[in-house]
RNA sequence: GCCACUGUAGCUUAGCUGGUUGAGCAGCUGAUUCGUAAUCAGCAGGUCGGGGGUUCAAAUCCCCCCGGUGGCUCCA
């Protein structure tokens, strides 16, 4: 996605009675915000009035702009499938899409779809907004149930909303739009999807068909070509190339294989994170990949995930469950033994291998396996020990972003309660009779099913004091550390809030690494406590933290921003040795020996093809360096190396291998040569 | 699971409107011993994803199944 300008702002005054758009020159300007809520620029203003414009290039102006787009598309597609009823189009974060009620149509279709968009764009037609009545609007889409259904949840009785049209078309919508369909001039369809009315597989299956928007054609182009290096990016047919690792459908479906070379790229992120974790306090332990379905119920997630799991009954009639989670493993070693709260925090860490039973047509390559590795961690805290250990994950994260993604934008989302719906959070409330403090359970929506255990009252107020204290102290850590975040009200687990960290990569897409998750919950299912300084039993808080988060999902980070040209440290062939010709075998043998002496991936190749053939053919795997001798080598103990862009130099075998483990223990992106 | 697209040798691929598959690379054998993106020659490798049907004849047309890929959260 091109950069949006987000200070193309505009101001002008409307004066009462006057239309917005009387007040704009240039067809830049989309719509219209007033008194905080969105214009048309057909809208007249009853009061003089600031108006600030909407540029087009803007994030809100693109929304517009593709919502537009999307009723486009739905008036292109009932004018050639008449029986097509549409349901909802909305913008999405780089397009729109469109759901209708249809037959089953293919890509010939979509590009007859979107030569007669282009067509209705060129009729220039006015998109023009009308006022009915809850009656009138029934009315008006009585033939089509999906916009009653609208209607009816929107719409209250007596009150009225609006109606857009171009043309012949009519769409329920509460808008902006663009002025008029000529608007509408940089767009393409993507792609054909099958969906389900409301989301609901039990509901009638619907077709989408998804498209983007842009304003202009070069942002477009831009998208179209970003879109199609990336697939050529893609860690699949990288992976491929460079015998990193195997799936096979039939065996093992969604459960990738590592070759010897995939596994040392795995190994190396998990050494460089083992080092990490140990210089941080973080113990790493080691448990099974199963456990009896008891455990999986008191942890909940039999409840939450039975239908995600590799479920499995033995013939003695006990049940087991491969883990999809490591965090109930941790606690069981927690629980054995009992804590001081000066014994806190108890940190420990985990390469832990779970297994997820993703639905057939969602797996797919290493970013949606049935088996993936987290660099796990749950540090079990006293309530005063967040602050510290948030900041001190934090450093982790900053560190080891710096070593694999040197440069790239890394944002931090804080996901906190929404304190108007306490009913969806595991709370602490407060009898307001008596005083008495309930335990925090999670209350039902709508009944008072909760009473006091002192008074019997049901008059209970939501107590936020810990979820506070919690939320203060994941800010305040941020803030500690100069790190620039988003607030996200509402988007908290029901057992406490988090922190995500995204990284955005050389395409714009944006990727989910390490989350710090806070869990009020789990402690308390699986009774934890620890002795407090006055003797008592207290609860911990569960801090759940994963700094790459998949190892696998990493992997396919570091492949396809790399274009597979990985940093020398995470290279499976770090050198490829040529000599000239067999008279060089021998020296060539002994640089081998000294390399692989030192641990370097070093491949020897011996073959009888020419020095031209060898490096042509060995391009696919990626080498750091390719390395060839001959006589002048021989003659001067040198070795000429070649590196990951082609640039060439001959230097002294020792200065080589001296710089080249230099590289690789410091872990550094760029080359030495 | 649902929809679209897709499936010819290990990989990349040719095969038009039906006449039982053609190549390049990789592999193997031999020759070549060579200075930075393909040395030469030969050999071998395919139930055209699987099954059924139409037809004198199917990789090609029809039906069913199985893989792979994209999508199925963003609500007028």
């Amino acid at each position: 996605m091109p950069e949006i300008n987000k200070d193309n702002k505009k101001i002008v005054k409307v004066e009462s009675g006057h239309r917005i758009s009387e007040y704009v020159k240039s067809n830049e300007y989309i719509a219209a915000i007033v008194d905080g809520t969105l214009h048309d620029l057909s809208d007249v203003l009853e009061s003089g009035r600031d108006a600030v414009l909407i540029h087009v290039d803007s994030e809100e102006g693109m929304r517009i702009l593709r919502h537009s787009a999307a009723h486009l598309l739905a008036q292109a597609v009932t004018e050639i499938f008449p029986d097509a009823l549409p349901n909802a189009g909305p913008a999405t974060d780089d397009g729109f899409y469109y759901d209708f009620r249809m037959q089953p149509i293919g890509m010939e279709d979509l590009s007859k779809v979107e030569e007669r968009m282009r067509e209705i764009s060129s009729k220039k037609l006015k998109i023009e907004k009308r006022e009915l009545n809850k009656r009138e609007l029934l009315e008006l889409f009585k033939n089509n149930k999906y916009k009653i259904d609208r209607i009816m949840e929107n719409v209250k009785d007596g009150t009225s909303s609006t109606v857009y049209s171009q043309g012949e078309y009519v769409d329920f919508c509460r808008g902006p739009h663009v002025p008029e369909t000529s608007y509408i001039k940089a767009f393409k369809l993507l792609s054909i999807a099958s969906t389900n009315y409301r989301g609901d597989v039990k509901l009638e299956s619907m077709v989408r068909i998804y498209g983007t928007a842009f304003p202009d054609e070069k942002s477009l182009k831009l998208y179209i070509k970003n879109r199609e290096e990336a697939a050529k990016r893609d860690h699949r047919k990288i992976g491929a190339e460079m015998d990193l690792f195997v799936f096979n459908p039939d065996r093992a479906p969604g459960l990738p294989l590592y070759t010897s070379n995939g596994a040392f790229i795995r190994n190396q992120l998990i050494d460089f994170m083992r080092n990490l974790n140990r210089e941080n306090g973080w113990m790493e332990v080691c448990t099974p990949h199963l456990f009896r379905d008891t455990m999986w119920k008191q942890s909940g997630h039999y409840a939450k995930y039975k239908d995600d799991m590799f479920l499995f009954t033995l013939a003695d009639g006990d049940e087991y469950a491969l883990k999809p989670m490591n965090c109930p493993g941790h606690i069981t070693i927690f629980e054995n033994s009992p804590h001081s709260y000066r014994d806190m925090p108890v940190k420990m860490s985990e390469f832990g291998t779970v297994y997820r039973y993703e639905k057939s047509g969602e797996v797919g390559g290493l970013s949606r396996p049935r088996t993936f590795t987290i660099d796990d961690g749950h540090a079990f805290l006293r309530p005063d020990q967040i602050k510290e250990e948030i900041g001190l994950t934090l450093d982790m994260i900053m560190k080891s972003m710096g070593i694999m993604l040197s440069g790239w934008p890394i944002s931090f989302d804080l996901s906190l309660m929404d304190k108007n719906h306490p009913e969806s959070y595991l709370l602490q409330y407060k009898c307001r009779k008596c005083t008495h403090i309930i335990e925090p359970v999670r209350k039902s929506a709508n009944a008072s099913d909760i009473q006091c255990p002192e008074c019997g009252s049901v008059d209970l107020e939501p107590d936020f004091s810990v979820w506070d204290s919690a939320t203060d102290q994941l800010r305040s850590a941020l803030v500690s550390r100069n790190i620039a975040f988003k607030e996200f009200e509402g988007e908290a687990a029901f057992y406490g809030p988090k922190i995500d960290v995204h990284v955005k990569d050389a395409f714009g897409r944006s990727w989910q690494l390490s989350t710090l998750q806070l869990d009020f919950n789990m402690p308390r299912s699986f009774g934890l406590y620890f002795i407090n300084s006055e003797s008592k039993h207290e609860t911990p808080i569960m801090l759940h933290r994963a700094i790459f988060g998949s190892i696998e999902r990493l992997i396919v980070i570091l492949l396809e921003s790399y274009f597979g040209k990985l940093p020398t440290w995470l290279s499976p062939l770090q050198v490829y040795l040529i000599p000239v010709s067999e008279a060089y075998a021998d020296y060539a043998s002994e640089i081998e020996k000294m390399l692989k002496s030192r641990g370097i991936m070093c491949i020897l190749d011996l073959s009888s093809e020419t020095v031209g053939k060898k490096i042509k053919l060995i391009r696919t795997k990626r080498p750091s360096y390719i390395c060839v001798v001959g006589e002048n080598e021989r003659n001067n103990n040198t070795i000429t190396v070649r590196n990951r862009k082609d640039s060439q130099v001959t230097l002294a075998v020792d200065e080589f291998i001296n710089k080249l483990t230099k590289e690789i223990n410091e872990r550094r992106i760029e080359q030495s040569f």
